[in-house]
DNA sequence: TCAAAAGTGTTCCTGGTACACCCATGA
DNA sequence: TCATGGGTGTACCAGGAACACTTTTGA
């Protein structure tokens, strides 16, 4: 139980995050390339490392705004922590990831740090850096079980949404079709998951009826989850 | 992305434990009395840090050894990161908290470090030193939640148990009674979770028909989840 | 012979899936 | 008028909950 804070060399203690965003129906990832070594050029989850009096999710929602321009209005959940000692070459890094569910990214503006913010389909986001694969990989999982049980859906969609969208949502990433008509009712029987917008009936492409607008509920839990297909299958 | 490691004070990164286990159908969790400040006197969770080329899991393992006398041979499941900066008064502590479910203990020996550790039902856990209380309740519903899609709860039971062990387990964590018929079919009907042991059948509490003896099975996760009842109802 | 726990059978009912069908809009 | 997506209805079926009942032991 002692320790003296001098006596080892020191950790640092990083973010790493998973920025997830739903476009044309297709979930998509934010990265960075790397600046410097090492993996210099190579891309990798946007993060940095905590300043003395922040917390983790202080740090990430700085990191986020200056890595790429997303400012607030975003819902960010935990991961995990990555403490392998041999993770970065440089030093002693304990990671903690984090997901980011955003509803659009504005275009990064050109100079800023933002400007080496890109954002790739998820299935294509290639061999990052570090143990970043893993880490991506891992929040992947973690936002799919996250839709099971919470609304975190909402959170990809603007504040207010139609059912389409919203399910739309649900297939990008869990990568399987739903059936329209029992998506409907699920939603809708799960209390507090969404509750309907005033105001009139949004074109969702152009072609279709219109449909009628929601806005995202009270809930914090879903109660029952929204099982996916796969899940009791496999 | 840029750090000098001598720039700021310097981090600490631990791990604190919460070490369950079911005795007499109770849950009950490993706690230790600090022996120096701050919190001299007062219960706390187990835990240490992090040493220069160790991960969390070994810490924790390691952590576990010597504190309580658990050597090897129980499931350890990550929880969360706790960082906020001033969680620890004597310097900057990022912890990494864990679950920890043991079959059985061995009493303490007495000379050892593992002497202070002490047993005691989760409910009576009364308050503890830094922020344990929340990491302690954040354990236990992490816990609840692994009993639902993982064979956890046989971690809790020696090699070969019956099902009502099992099932005991179950009522201890959830705080809830559950019909052992229904229980007894989704257990067997959910492939992977327990294999029939050979052997004699064994005498759970004396009185009633002996009980036939299972091992726990190859399934990583369960598939149906085990619901219990609160879950889909509140 | 009684209490207690294991184990089996059965009924009821909820909730999920699949799919047919109608509605409202743009092209 | 056709294609497209929203929205409703419904029939089927798996799985969970509740509970009666039998079996096998110790006291």
């Amino acid at each position: 139980m002692t320790y003296d804070k001098h006596r080892y060399e020191p950790f640092a203690v990083a973010v790493d995050l998973a920025v997830f965003t739903v476009r044309e129906g297709v979930l998509e990832v934010v990265l960075v390339e790397r600046g410097e070594e090492p993996h210099r050029g190579r891309l990798a989850l946007p993060g940095g490392f905590l300043r003395p009096r922040e917390s983790a999710a202080e740090a990430a929602r700085r990191e986020l705004a200056e890595e790429t321009g997303v400012a607030g209005g975003f819902r960010l959940d935990e991961v995990g922590a990555y403490s392998e000692p041999d993770r970065d070459p440089r030093m002693r890094v304990v990671s903690l990831a984090h997901t980011a569910l955003v509803p659009h990214l504005p275009e990064p503006r050109a100079g800023t740090d933002a400007a080496r913010a890109l954002r790739l389909p998820y299935a294509e986001a290639g061999p990052l850096a570090f143990d970043h694969d893993r880490i991506l990989a891992d929040a992947h999982r973690h936002v799919g079980a996250l839709l099971e049980t919470t609304p975190a859906a909402t959170a990809f969609c603007p504040p207010a949404f139609t059912l389409g969208e919203l399910r739309r949502v649900y297939e990008a990433v869990w990568g399987t079709a739903l059936d329209p008509a029992n998506f409907r009712r699920k939603v809708l029987g799960t209390p507090g998951f969404t509750v309907p917008a005033p105001g009139p009936a949004r074109l969702t492409g152009g072609r279709g009826k219109p449909a009628a607008l929601y806005r995202a509920g009270p809930a914090t839990r879903l109660h029952p989850p929204l099982t996916h297909p796969e899940g009791p299958r496999s």
